[in-house]
DNA sequence: CAACTTTCTCCACACCCAGGACAAAGCCGG
DNA sequence: CCGGCTTTGTCCTGGGTGTGGAGAAAGTTG
């Protein structure tokens, strides 16, 4: 089937696009009273969107005392492909105009192996989604890689995770490949827009978004938008240094905050607490499945173990400690705190609170919530729809 | 006389206001360049402005190669008042609508008198200005305080060095007794404008202003607009955690970085080196004027004192690592580094860059300036006048 | 069933603004 | 000094945009 083309004309059409979307169906006489246009503008407006047929009617809405209005919504067979890879595993899933997850899928795979591999094994994610039914085709996709990204081109820049990725066209290609708009980012945005739209920080202008996984990242949003930094790489937290002369780290430095705490860290210090006999659940563990992660200090931690808790609490100590000077720093509204430890849970975030709490001014911190993420694994998902819902829901 | 009463009455008008403000007077022709309106609608507008007073002709126009353009002026009898209150000192300045400034004058004075004593002082420093023939009264005037403002109502909220300050009606009553309006911000945020209207950050969009004085505080600006957080502590950093187990801080933690470098931590090492007779220079010093200033390590430094040299690089590094993670976090386009301590000079730039560099990322380093500011104390007023010039430069 | 409310459409009018025609002013080469 | 050329400024027309009122359509309430 033919896929949408028609872009919204002019910022009053894209306006009531994102309304739509955000809101769901809508009276006509609802989004009225959310725009301050006219009612003959609205009107007009309205019905262009409907030539166009990014917009259908959708039968009558309730009656607010008088005489019903006509619902309106996005037109329910457009479909966005939101792209979501991570150091170890690959998201991928369908949405609506509405950003709704309808759809997704997730593998282990290493980002190491290149833009083709892991290409291949997104085209393949997508194809399977298609052939179950969820799509007849995508108008749009987002996606989002762990490092660094020019923005406007969607090139990753220099990824210290991802080598062979550094300046591979992943925009222009993966539109080449699905034959429509694509936009990249940062992974960490994504999880702070997915958040933003769907999660914990509806409503809130400036917050920051700490996603722990392989690394540990920072996204920031200022005024409802993502803040990407001159070169793109704002928010790349994870080489402040927390000890003087601590941990070396892949950098090149000691001390860095990924070096000493990290879903790869926490997995290191795991399995050496493991051999030194200091935990039988872990030791036990570790000779079970030969190595360990994040998830399985979480299991243990929550089965009670202390070392697994200590390990936990002094991780959270540590992030908490950054991001105390980041929250004097930047003020922000919200801390979201997700990524692949969200397991570790109420442990990690009791002691980030503490830091950060006694750390940082009173004025900063006074009405200042810290919690964890609660879309998980779909946060970056919906984030990447809506990144490329943002582009395409703006005027041409 | 009759002060300026007018206002652009649209957003083209605004967007003139400040391309004359910024650039200087200009001619028609060359406003039109800049702006993208057809010629008829141009002429309108600056017609409308002229009526307003708001702007006036100005001769005619070099030519560039056919008939020569009228020039056009921000009104020259326009003036601004800008002042900028420091935890020990008060500028007071007067500017035209270009934000020149025409006069300054710079008073000793402790804050902690409290808004009453301090606004008795700028008033007095305001109306001898005045008599003095460079104004003969105010179209605006912007002010800077050393502490946390609520920016929209211009109150200043829990600020730690201002006592008898907090919830004090700072816009409102300057207001009152100026008669003209007013802005009220942090004094590093003007700082930072200050920097990015005629100094070192010009065409800089996103960039730091880290201010060393008293105290330690950073202008953020994203996008070329401030950037003041959820309740306007935003660039708080003087209380940043920079030594796990440091000196106590008069806010109640231990290892501040305002408690091991400022210009209140840096006198008080320097006269205990003093007392300790590690440095006889210093010691003469103390002997003589009964107590030491940054001002006096900075000239030891001058003179080559190895313990003033000491002190200056200790706090360049304390200073550089904090900066290192803010860099990582925020990167930005220029680190400017200015206030009272901007006398240590390259002695201390160049360990805030040796810090910076060798602990941020190579991505985010790769093209950072790090720069002194280059308008010393003129920096906070013209940051001041330009807060207001911005507030009445917009749709009324 | 009548009075009131809400929603929607239609239409007249004002305003905005681009772009062309044209006049004014200045440059340059002969 | 004169005639083309360029730049600048003004005037005018026509299309587009958006407001607000009139009134019809559709419902609700008592």
């Amino acid at each position: 089937m033919r896929r949408m083309t028609a872009r919204p004309a002019n910022a009053h059409q894209a306006r009531l696009l994102r309304l739509l979307r955000d809101g769901g169906p809508n009276s006509r006489a609802q989004l009225g009273d959310q725009v301050d246009l006219s009612r003959s503008k609205l009107a007009v407006e309205i019905d262009r969107l409907l030539e166009t047929g990014l917009v259908v009617a959708d039968g009558l809405a309730a009656s607010r005392g008088g005489r019903r209005s006509h619902n309106i919504r996005l037109a329910p067979n457009l479909r966005f492909l939101g792209v979501d890879i991570g150091a170890t595993s690959v998201d991928v899933a369908v949405t609506n105009a509405e950003l709704e997850v309808l759809g997704h899928l997730n593998q282990p795979m290493d980002v190491r192996e290149g833009p083709v591999a892991v290409f291949e094994q997104v085209l393949a994610m997508a194809a399977k989604l298609k052939v179950s039914g969820l799509a007849e085709g995508f108008d749009g996709a987002g996606i989002g890689v762990p490092g660094p990204v020019r923005y406007p081109e969607g090139v990753p820049v220099a990824p210290p995770i991802m080598p062979g990725w550094d300046g591979f066209p992943v925009r222009e290609a993966l539109s080449q490949e699905l034959g429509c708009p694509v936009m990249v980012d940062n992974d960490v945005n994504l999880m702070a827009m997915g958040e933003q739209h769907a999660g914990v920080a509806r409503s809130v202008g400036d917050f920051l978004c700490v996603k722990i996984g392989t690394g540990i990242g920072c996204g920031i949003v200022v005024g409802g938008e993502v803040y990407r930094g001159t070169t793109g790489s704002a928010g790349d937290i994870g080489h402040i240094q927390v000890e003087a002369d601590g941990r070396a780290c892949a950098c090149g430095n000691k001390g860095c905050l990924e070096a000493h705490f990290s879903g790869a860290a926490l997995a290191r210090d795991a399995e050496e607490a493991a051999r030194t006999g200091q935990s039988p659940e872990l030791t036990a563990r570790l000779e079970a499945a030969g190595r360990l992660t994040a998830a399985d200090v979480a299991t243990a931690a929550a089965a009670g173990d202390s070392t697994a808790l200590d390990l936990i609490r002094e991780g959270g100590n540590r992030v908490g400690q950054v991001i105390a000077g980041l929250v004097s720093f930047f003020n922000p509204g919200l801390v979201v705190i997700g990524g692949g430890v969200t397991g570790l849970g109420h442990t990690l975030l009791a002691s980030v609170r503490t830091q950060v709490y006694r750390k940082s001014l009173p004025l900063a911190t006074g009405n200042l919530p810290i919690v964890l993420g609660e879309l998980g694994p779909t946060a970056g998902v919906i984030g990447a729809a809506r990144l490329i819902s943002d582009h395409l829901f703006s005027p041409a």
